[in-house]
DNA sequence: TAAGCTACGTACGCTACCGTATGGATCACT
DNA sequence: AGTGATCCATACGGTAGCGTACGTAGCTTA
């Protein structure tokens, strides 16, 4: 088989398509969000990516240690990402607006980032190790939440409470989402949204 | 191994402990609420009830048949009764304030439906049956909704947009409760509830 | 060109399931 | 006492998946 050359920690002369870490991981995170944590299986990744099992194991110590990277690739770009992306706009009413709308309607290296969501969300129920990262993933979230609507006036129980709130709903749209589009219109969350922003004024 | 007796078709002098298709439906229950529905296997009830899958093999043709009857017994345990509990108060809004309590903390058998009610979300995302039986129960509790939004005189459309809000904020809480019950505190749910009504005056 | 490293292929044992086949024990009924 | 029905145990073959052992082709470096 063809091989890459490469010097010190760099890759030159990339003429081949051996396959790195984050194919894999890549791959894992189409494969959570399509089927669930239990989609996820070294050996249909393999499949999928025309390789084998061996692979995988030179890549990996184990399955664990993909979902782990699954997990912390899902931190750094849908969290820290989203957040920086909104950052620049003037008002927090643009900025939650703008928010909504991105993570309505974004994706993330072709996966789509709703349908992601609703997946962690899942296997968090599941695994105590996802669980732990998505709540602290969530408390970061609603953290954020929280500064802008208190910077909107509201004081902290009352910017707790809406923010929670909104996430919920959130991930509502999350779950349903892949299996209720009607349910999960785009407009109900932005009503949601509008409404709490009214709310508080 | 011992019998019970049976007359036409009524169970008689029951000095036996022999299993019915019921009992394998409950244990299902339980483990599709604990584990999701990758931990239904014919082998692990079983286990659980100290009998063999010669045993399961008899009450049911196979495993899509425990699955549809789980899909029927939420249907009758989880939607008509809950609507029929909340039914005798005398006005929406009261009847809406029970349904959550009742939502958030009900059990049935033995099985925390909130808990059941988000394993019955993250199946419906991986199978298509379970799919066209959930968003038929959803879109009878949303046309319930509807109606009672409607009583209190909100119009159609906004009858229709706050109670998909409200579910979703449901659904939400359901995903949640079982990985962050921080986020998903009862008295989040409360607030969403009575943001809504008071949005619909 | 020889050696060594990189990235993968192949083959194996193991476990957890599924569904089937078959037999056995207990009861009802006669 | 004998027969049939009910409910379950046991044993089997088959698949999917995990992780390991070991071999190997192509590159790099000397």
């Amino acid at each position: 088989m063809s091989r890459r050359s490469l010097t010190g920690e760099r890759y030159l002369n990339r003429n081949t398509q051996d396959l790195t870490r984050d194919d894999w991981v890549l791959a894992g995170l189409a494969a959570l969000s399509e089927g669930g944590i239990d989609a996820v299986r070294v050996e249909r990744l393999a499949k999928r990516l025309k390789v084998s099992k061996g692979s995988f194991y030179w890549h990996f110590s184990d399955r664990s240690d993909l979902l782990s990277a699954l997990l912390d690739r899902w931190e750094r770009d849908f969290t820290d990402q989203l957040i920086a992306t909104v950052a620049p706009l003037p008002t927090p009413r643009a900025r939650l607006h703008a928010l909504a709308e991105e993570v309505l309607n974004a994706s993330n290296n072709g996966v789509d980032v709703a349908h992601a969501e609703g997946a962690f969300s899942a296997w968090a129920v599941l695994d105590p190790v996802a669980a732990a990262k998505v709540r602290a993933v969530e408390a970061r979230r609603i953290g954020y939440l929280v500064s802008e609507l208190s910077l909107m006036g509201l004081d902290a129980t009352d910017a707790e409470l809406l923010s929670k709130g909104i996430y919920l709903a959130l991930l509502g749209v999350f779950a349903a989402r892949r299996y209720n589009p009607v349910l999960a219109e785009d407009d109900v969350f932005r009503r949601i949204v509008d409404l709490a922003l009214d709310a508080a004024k």
